[in-house]
DNA sequence: TCCAGAAGTTACAACGTTGTAGAACGAAGG
DNA sequence: CCTTCGTTCTACAACGTTGTAACTTCTGGA
């Protein structure tokens, strides 16, 4: 049925070693040969079997990238932003969904499916320092996200901390003082979501504000409507509150238009930052002020050091953990001091 | 290194191709050796090798998903469908990204990469009827998107024309005589764009409303920032309108930004209605009315094409096109009559 | 008791590729 | 003219799995 090497090497006159070793460049070959070696293969229109290839060689030149769900925007854009530097480093890209689920990652982890590829990029929620033994296989992975345990691989994080702390400040420094949070979960040991509320409170803190707990609300899930439904909660509670930082974007989102619903007017009765810079948040009306953690360098990064890590000598090296720069960019709906 | 079948074999005590056997289901295994074999496997830890798995049996349990971007809502969302749905029948997906090019599309489907694949979801952009010969490969390929070539291959279908007519009669129906659209393509032979057009002149004309060309903008790409610029074209020309088609949910939330901006009140002055039902339609303010074309409902139903058409009897079967239902979602930004 | 057939297990040969080792060839040096 | 050495090509043996076919071992019926 398929064309093989064989099928070339007698077209061509040679040995089907000849041909393969036409294919992988080896140096020694007459240019006649090659020349009439790949007249042989566009001929035919040879492609070579990639599972014979990966079974002998042992390479698979796929990697794999697990996030939490691909329809969370932030996921999708880091997604896509992989998916393209693999493919520039000649790398083709499977993509799982673990939901944030400790259980399917891990599940992942021991999956037989991971040995069709050389490495995987993961964004875990679910993990913990007592996973740290599953990760010690020799699949490389590449972790994103803070290091907050003490994992045997490498990172490629965002400062949650700081980012929140600056991105906190600079609702601070623009005159608010009761500063509400969504997002919250401390069903996540030291996810993202404890992390930028330790910015906040490290903010907080550093200006004199006291730490008010009623201005926390919780959302698991960091999609619209929790965000939606976390605003609710708040303004039900009857608390006030003169600005709002939503742990993403998202939430952030779906907290501006509760808001609005709720005739409170942004910026004016309330400012409302995010965190993610996604698209929509150019377009949001009004626009929204948010933190641009650097998910085109994350993404690149991380392709760049799982390659690292999986040629030869690159295994036995130590982790290693880089951060991207952030930046908060202002927009209207929480407008500069 | 890795875990063998052999190795498993000697520590069961039983020949590696029993392990094989047990592992695969053969029916014919005394309990008492199936139970030795599990019990080395656990021990062991053996993970087959799916490289070799796939050299032998031609099966890869991978099937590959090709879209435009994935930063774009509407693809973030199908993909997550689809990688549900695969995974849900064992399948891995993996992922390409074509920017919507003829070029990048036909280069994929002469892929080497593909033969690591039992076959390909393409939602399709650059493609004509001239490269129906590309898809006559013996990989399955199934299509998303209306059948407006003779292509050689399934397709899986929204009903671009009728829902986009039934969008226009909405509009109509409620009151709306200038309706101005976004997102048209001439560059596209046969594209969303041209369909989605073609349904809106169908409900003009069948409600004696005359096709005016002024009201209708382009937008090549189908980004947020794309639907901004078309509005402000429309704005900008002077024309009169009373609603605004977007041709997606990301193109009309864009016009929607800017249609704030200029002061016009929605949906008072001008009704802005979208086509795809993206969570963030509904948190938008105001919240956007749209079609929903029935997203899940495709992916569910091109994964289960896919498998069929994979399955040893389905490789002959005729070319079979499936359209999902669409609705129109109403909200803020269109009220009903 | 013997035989037929089923149940349970095994041996062998691929699948298409690449790594290793070495053979054949030609050119250069003595 | 013979040797040596680099260049160019080839033969062989894996990689780990599954399909085929055959070989044992049981079971039940005559």
């Amino acid at each position: 049925m398929a064309v093989t090497l064989r099928d070339v090497a007698e077209l061509a006159g040679v040995s089907f070693k000849t041909v393969s070793n036409v294919i992988n460049g080896y140096p020694h070959i007459r240019p006649a040969t090659r020349e009439k070696v790949e007249r042989a293969i566009a001929e035919l229109g040879y492609k070579p079997n990639l599972s014979a290839r990966s079974l002998r060689s042992g390479r698979t030149d796929t990697i794999a990238l697990a996030v939490p769900e691909l329809n969370l925007s932030y996921f999708a854009e880091l997604a896509s932003f992989v998916i393209a530097a693999a493919e520039e480093a000649g790398l083709v890209t499977l993509v799982e969904q673990t939901g944030g689920d400790r259980d399917r990652e891990l599940a992942l982890l021991q999956s037989p499916r991971l040995n069709r590829t050389d490495g995987l990029i993961l964004s875990p929620l679910g993990l913990g320092q007592e996973d740290a033994p599953a990760l010690g296989g020799p699949l490389p992975v590449v972790m994103l996200g803070e290091r907050t345990f003490d994992w045997p691989c490498d990172h490629v994080t965002m400062r949650n901390v700081e980012a929140a702390r600056a991105a906190t400040e600079y609702l601070i420094a623009s005159g608010r003082r009761r500063i509400a949070v969504i997002g919250e979960n401390e069903a996540e040991v030291m996810g993202s979501a404890r992390l930028r509320l330790r910015g906040y409170r490290e903010a907080l803190a550093a200006n004199g504000i006291e730490y008010d707990e009623r201005l926390v609300a919780r959302a698991t899930l960091w999609h619209r409507a929790d965000g939606a439904h976390a605003m609710h909660d708040l303004l039900d509670r009857g608390v006030a509150f003169d600005a709002v930082f939503g742990f993403n974007d998202t939430l952030a989102l779906g907290a501006m238009r509760v808001l609005q619903e709720s005739g409170l007017r942004i910026p004016q009765d309330v400012a409302v930052l995010g965190f993610d810079d996604l698209d929509e948040a150019a377009y949001a009306i009004p626009s929204l002020t948010t933190v641009d953690p650097g998910r085109e360098w994350i993404a690149r990064t991380a392709v760049e050091t799982l390659l690292a890590r999986i040629g030869r000598e690159g295994a036995a090296a130590e982790p290693r953990t880089r951060a991207a720069d952030f930046a908060v960019i202002e927009r209207e709906s929480a407008p500069p001091a």
